[in-house]
DNA sequence: CGGTCCCTTGATTCTGTTCAACTGTCGTGG
DNA sequence: CCACGACAGTTGAACAGAATCAAGGGACCG
């Protein structure tokens, strides 16, 4: 693993370092852990777990999930830059199970050092709100009812301007999840978005091979 | 209206002055403003417009409202002794519009003053941070799919829990939303949703009166 | 007392689910 | 390197749950 640090991260703008200065980002260097890649299908924490730490995707994919009787409901996705655990604040402990849907490196702060540094730097205090406020308003704008294909696109939309957020393309990308999941999340039978897909690539307004997809058309939100 | 302040407020230990000594109440009273009630639809902020303003629910009920194209998407309800506007911070801006469900009375405080005071509390800062955290549990919670019956059973289940809280029955309260705004929400048809209280009446699960429930039997969530 | 909005109930239609069989893909080990 | 097995995805046919359409009843407000 190469020798990673805040300040030479391609992600530190979308982080905890935005606002910080260089003498300030060396101090914070100190006290992240960059963790070893967690695999496929590992949890990164499970539901009811004491909440002890907040991780930040360096890269890769995490889902989180939780349990209503014997039903598994995926509540959220995360990629790289996003900030996970958040949940875990309020009560102390986390309330979804969070696992990783490809091989992913995640860096972490613990509860503690973060409290320290919000209480030091401001802007740090400042940005920390602002990251739970996004994830707020992420929740929101995923908070959407209407038929399965308008659901459908309202996902792939909101997937690629994550996607072009953190610098990769928007037209052309590789769906990190499976279908299945994507089904689970909007709350889909697996055949429903097997069989949109197909429709939507007969109308031409996009082409899947797999995983990969590739956006043709313009959509709108 | 009566000479309301934070110290002698029922709401006082769900909301900010929860971790604050005697003083430091004193000061944070004379930051709030309480507002003049909130007429029944009247809006507490509109989508995209500048966020200036956290609120506080001191009675009453409030719904928010995202516009895709034509259709409009409940996304939330806000009851006494919760937080509205935190979608704000991130960009600055609101992204719902939110009104009042029935006539309501708002407690009020900049956004400037909230973070001057989470600079000198820190006691603020944490929760400020928890009630955010609240705020994602909550969503995370209510995104659930399954059948009709079900989604409106966990959401009549999830009702009584945030009416307790505040100290009010769990067994029998009345609903300050429309049905049809029940159903929104939802991701439903009003007569669904009619046809369904009805069903729950016939199998004396609850008992409902226009807008007055009373729940029966305990449910599990 | 009249109007509007909200709600209920029934009949019909349709979108999406379920069940089932089959194909494709990927990782593992012989 | 190919064969195998497990899992992921596709497609079709039948079914079911919820939406829609339509009409009427009830509550609340001025």
């Amino acid at each position: 693993m190469p020798n990673i640090s805040c300040k030479n991260c391609a992600l530190s703008n979308l982080c905890l370092p935005f606002s910080l200065n260089k003498q300030q980002v060396e101090e914070l260097d100190q006290k992240i852990k960059r963790r070893k890649p967690i695999k496929r299908s590992e949890a990164l924490y499970r539901n009811h777990e004491k909440f002890t730490t907040l991780f930040v995707v360096r890269s890769g994919a995490f889902k989180s999930v939780i349990n209503y009787e014997t039903r598994e409901q995926i509540t959220n996705f995360f990629f790289a830059g996003e900030i996970v655990g958040l949940e875990g604040i309020a009560n102390q402990q986390y309330i979804t199970t969070t696992t990783a849907l490809v091989d992913s490196f995640v860096c972490e702060i613990s509860a503690e050092d973060l409290t320290q540094f919000t209480r030091k730097f401001p802007s740090v205090q400042q940005q920390a709100l602002q990251m739970m406020s996004q994830e707020i308003v992420h929740n929101t704008q995923a908070y959407f009812h209407g038929e399965a294909t308008d659901k459908l696109l309202h996902f792939l939309l909101h997937l690629s301007k994550r996607f072009q957020r953190y610098g990769y393309s928007s037209k052309q990308f590789q769906l990190p999840m499976a279908k299945q999941e994507i089904a689970n999340y909007l709350g889909l039978a697996s055949e429903t978005i097997s069989r949109i897909f197909t429709k939507l690539q007969y109308d031409n307004l996009i082409e899947i091979d797999n995983r990969y997809i590739t956006i043709k058309e313009a959509q709108h939100g």
